[in-house]
DNA sequence: AAAAAAATTGAACGACGTTCATTTTTATAT
DNA sequence: ATATAAAAATGAACGTCGTTCAATTTTTTT
């Protein structure tokens, strides 16, 4: 049987949790280089040093924010290829690639965070790397179908290449540094890629 | 009749120059992240206070930095392009397709630095806005050779969408946080990539 | 209720980009 | 050549940042 948890893991709890709240309109509101250690401890009500109860330090932090926002994402993702019947796999994969594509432009700033955050130690932590590879799970099924006589790794690597220039069309896309594309005309040039990189497949 | 130069110019520009190289000189090794200006004070043999008057600050030190790698991708680009006939459109599309990969492995350091510099204010200047959108000038034949039909506006969309997707794959592809591919297999998924994609343009 | 352990605090530290009064060097005028 | 004005170079100082730590307060255990 499992003990009741303490008073004071339960503060700990709802700091932590308060804390990345705090994290999360902070980086909506201007981005994750605005994310200060002083402005967090004061949103939460915590002294400054007491920040390193809560997360290692600010690596921890922005590593724990990726990961909640690779949940959100993935289950977009989920959504996204449920949108389609398992029948039209090219449906499938379009419907993942629309999904991130709303998704990104949805979270702008959080989406923008995962690739923006830049670490001190740059080495990723496992659980940070899984949940990325993680993202790739829903191409398995309609891969697998589009490319039936192909070993998993060459699945996997087309699975990847296709995710990845989806991935360059949405962030050049929502570069807005340069000029924008008109939202309907991007969603129209990843429907188009993905098409066009499943037909060439079979 | 333009005057020659003063000493003290000649000097600025030598300044300049040496800036310039110690800096991109300490990204390569590394990284962005370690541009330091009390560092590149002391590499060049100026004071602290000096740099400022080499350059406004260190976003400006950054974007002329930009500029520079820029300058080299666009001559990598023209010659990915030229070892293809004009006749094959899509072979001068995959030629720029992996003379962009092959300089971002060669200068992998500078070129992440394109996109990880953290800018003070977000704001680019216009000629370095100039100097990216000109990146897509070598694609203006061939899609114009492969979408005879098609508007000037929609050439260009595409343009920027395969290049994009391109971007993408070779973005992830180097991506050492995560599991890496095989070069050979990297260059090859561009290669597939741009081919299927200008098929289905046809 | 006392003792031990844990959590919280905020002042202090070092690193950073940037500024500025002062000094030194260069350019101009006599 | 010399005096004067202008420009450039200096490095100490400032404000901000993440992080640490001795001291204090709170919680848990005995």
């Amino acid at each position: 049987m499992s003990k009741a948890p303490s008073a004071t893991t339960l503060r700990r709890e709802a700091q932590f949790e308060a804390l990345m709240q705090s994290a999360e309109k902070r980086i909506c509101e201007d981005g994750v280089g605005a994310l200060k250690a002083r402005d967090l401890a004061a949103d939460i009500g915590v002294a400054l040093g007491g920040l390193y109860n809560i997360v290692a330090d600010m690596d921890d932090l922005m590593l724990r924010l990726a990961q909640r926002t690779m949940v959100r994402l993935d289950a977009a993702l989920e959504a996204g290829a449920a949108s389609a019947a398992a029948e039209h796999p090219v449906e499938v994969l379009e419907g993942i690639a629309l999904a991130y594509y709303d998704f990104a432009r949805q979270n702008l700033q959080l989406w923008r965070a995962l690739f923006e955050m830049r670490l001190k130690n740059p080495a990723l932590p496992e659980w940070n790397i899984q949940a990325q590879l993680g993202l790739f799970r829903h191409m398995n099924a309609p891969m697998t179908a589009l490319m039936p006589a192909a070993s998993e790794a060459e699945r996997i690597l087309v699975a990847r290449t296709l995710f990845s220039a989806v991935h360059g069309i949405v962030f050049v896309g929502l570069e807005e540094r340069l000029i924008a594309v008109p939202q309907e005309a991007l969603a129209q040039q990843i429907r188009w890629l993905v098409r066009a990189a499943c037909k060439d497949l079979k």
